[in-house]
RNA sequence: GGGGCCGUAGCUCAAUUGGAUAGAGCAUCGGACUGUCGAUCCGAAGGUUGAGGGUUCGAUCCCCUUCGGCCUCGCCA
């Protein structure tokens, strides 16, 4: 076999004149009868092959048979293109390779879709024929960003005194969070591990066993439903410390992501990275994961609504509700009727809003500023200035509100403001907005089963100022926990734990989970933190959203080599299967069918 | 569990109000061609219209069931 002594990405004109051998897939094939082209392909580039008859007869009578994606092995000498006939769209379009001899590595069927066109195929083609799709360089470019990602934190952390250890996929289910996925057990006849949503538990346990540093890059199992931005299989940069406060685990990873951000973007981040709180982030855009890329705040009008006349208002107000809004720069004259009253009416609608009320802002009389809508003889013209005031509206400006429940009103206000934004060309791709947020609630309360339920996970630490709300105010305790969010997406999130036992078990009784049943489902862990937990923390982030970010696609799938479809299936291997009665008699295990 | 979009040749799409032998581009196969680079030119072949049932003289089109893909609400400590 001619063994390459060059990829196809390499070449340029310095070459010239050298002897080369070269090996990949036929990208394509141009031939005239005479002459005849092989844009030669691997993982590096492509290159331009020459066969001419005059030179070597019967390797142009070979080649002549070559068709996409067969596998060669070509020999030949570099040469200069002619005048006029470089490729400026090749790296290598200076140069060709005049061949002196083929090799035939392996032919191929006729690929199932083209490679050139394979953004347009369907992605249940690709992902059946999964190996061509990787071929494609634009695949295997965000294969290469995702292993340079995984380079850089490990050489980080280890820079750091992190030590990467793995912990058990083979785990103990535990009913809080997320649906499990279940492996029986055959030496324990009925008993089931669960696959690891998080190795929290453990990553924690090896603080106490004094690993101080820990790192894993680790894939987790949630069996939820996927969407665009969700796998049920994922994998996580997973990380612990030890003897830390917030902002030791925030400085580190800022720093990780700066470097992330620099090798693979050649983007300077800024650092410190803004922070900013969850009352702040929910008060100003809706939800705890801004996109700032833009301005556009959300804005609370209750104290001039309260006394409209418009009873949708006023009764929404009256009844503990708010109504919040934000302004349209431009708006008024860039949006149709139909885009407010159809489009982003249902925006909020799909987010549970009852509706969406709208002001356009014109000029007033004398100079001034008004509202115009059919809502607009429901408000004093002191109202009307004051809201036109509240948002600092200027004419053709659109005033979009919704009245719910503050919780219901950011639901729908939230999308909406991303939707808006997106709209009026506000949003620079080419932008990368980070910020950590801070301080969010520790618990939030659950109305359906009458008590409280965590929001990160019920190890987060409450601020120590807050420690005695335990008793007296659960519901305004402020976590330890901080999310880093880019461009409105959260790539990671993390938290200072708990680490004394009796705070533990406060939190616990809060919520609602008995002693009982924290003995069951976490007792290795409280007994763990008895015997000299140190203080920690740590973080853990989505390596597949922030291989989307780097990689500018908005989805999951192409993120990941061998993805799986909405309902969870492999349409290369076809898994999940059915297996064998014999097997299931080992694991006792009966298959019951529905209906 | 709910809502929406979709499924026609290997791929991407078309097909009038329900009407004749379901078309086109690319790919494939054959032929021509010495500088192409998404080569070009000539020709050929290629169909269970996702599957099953129904309505009809007649169904890609209408109805029902079902399978599959995508987006989304719920869900995702």
């Amino acid at each position: 076999m001619l063994k390459r002594t060059c990829n196809c990405g390499q070449l340029r004109i310095g070459d010239a004149g050298k002897k080369v051998i070269l090996s990949g897939w036929v990208d394509s094939y141009r031939d005239h009868g005479n002459l005849v082209f092989i844009d030669l392909r691997d993982r590096e580039g492509i290159t331009q092959l020459v066969f001419n008859p005059e030179t070597q007869q019967e390797m142009h009578k070979l080649s002549r048979q070559l068709r996409c994606e067969w596998v060669i092995a070509a020999s030949g000498t570099v040469r200069h293109r002619g005048e006029g006939l470089v490729n400026p769209k090749l790296a290598t379009g200076d140069i060709e390779v005049l061949i002196d001899e083929l090799e035939i590595l392996n032919s191929a069927e006729t690929p199932m879709f083209e490679l050139q066109n394979a953004d347009a195929v369907a992605e249940e083609t690709r992902l059946k024929y999964r190996y061509l799709d990787l071929r494609r360089p634009k695949m295997q470019d965000i294969l290469r960003v995702r292993h340079k990602v995984t380079k850089v934190a490990r050489d980080f952390f280890d820079s750091k005194g992190f030590w990467e250890i793995e912990t058990p996929f083979l785990g103990k289910s535990t009913p809080e969070g997320a649906r499990d996925f279940l492996v029986p057990s055959r030496l324990c006849a009925g008993s089931f591990y669960a696959l690891p949503q998080s190795p929290q538990l453990f990553k924690q346990v090896l603080m106490v066993s004094g690993v101080d540093k820990y790192f894993q890059i680790v894939r987790c199992f949630r069996d939820e439903d996927p969407r665009a931005d969700r796998q049920a299989e994922f994998t996580q940069i997973d990380v612990e410390m030890s003897f830390v406060e917030s902002d030791d685990v925030i400085k580190v990873h800022e720093q990780l992501v700066a470097k992330i951000w620099k090798e693979i973007l050649g983007v300077d981040v800024k650092l410190p990275i803004r922070r900013m709180t969850y009352q702040q982030a929910m008060d100003d855009y809706g939800n705890d994961k801004p996109d700032l890329r833009f301005d556009m705040k959300l804005k609370d009008i209750s104290d001039i609504a309260r006394d409209c006349q418009f009873k949708v208002f006023a009764d929404t107000i009256q009844k503990g509700g708010v109504v919040k809004g934000l302004c349209a720069t431009g708006g008024g004259v860039k949006f149709s009727r139909s885009d407010i009253e159809k489009t982003f009416t249902n925006v909020v609608t799909a987010f549970g809003a009852k509706g969406l009320a709208w002001f356009k802002v014109i000029k007033g009389e004398q100079g001034g500023v008004d509202l115009s809508s059919n809502l607009v003889k429901f408000f004093t013209p002191e109202q009307r200035k004051a809201i036109i005031e509240k948002f600092q509206a200027k004419p053709d400006d659109l005033l979009l509100f919704v009245a719910d429940k503050v919780v219901g009103a950011n639901k729908a206000l939230a999308p909406l403001r991303l939707k808006v934004g997106r709209d009026l060309g506000l949003i620079d791709d080419k932008a990368y907005e980070l910020l950590w947020v801070m301080d969010f609630p520790l618990f939030e309360w659950n109305d359906k089963e009458n008590r409280y339920d965590s929001l990160h996970h019920p190890f987060t630490a409450p601020v120590p100022e807050d420690i005695g709300k335990l008793d007296t105010d659960p519901g305004n305790i402020r976590s330890q926990a901080y999310d880093i969010v880019v461009n409105g997406s959260e790539i990671g999130g993390g938290s200072i734990r708990i680490h004394q036992p009796q705070i533990q078990a406060k939190v616990f009784d809060l919520l609602k989970i008995t002693k009982q049943q924290a003995e069951d489902r976490f007792g290795f862990f409280l007994q763990a933190l008895k015997f000299g937990a140190p203080p920690h923390g740590g973080i853990a982030f989505g390596l597949d959203r922030l291989v989307m970010f780097l990689t500018g696609t908005d989805n999951i799938r192409d993120v990941i080599a061998f993805p799986k479809t909405q309902k969870g299936q492999c349409l290369l291997t076809d898994a999940p299967s059915s297996v064998d009665q014999a097997q299931l008699d080992e694991l006792n295990l009966r298959v019951q069918s529905h209906h």
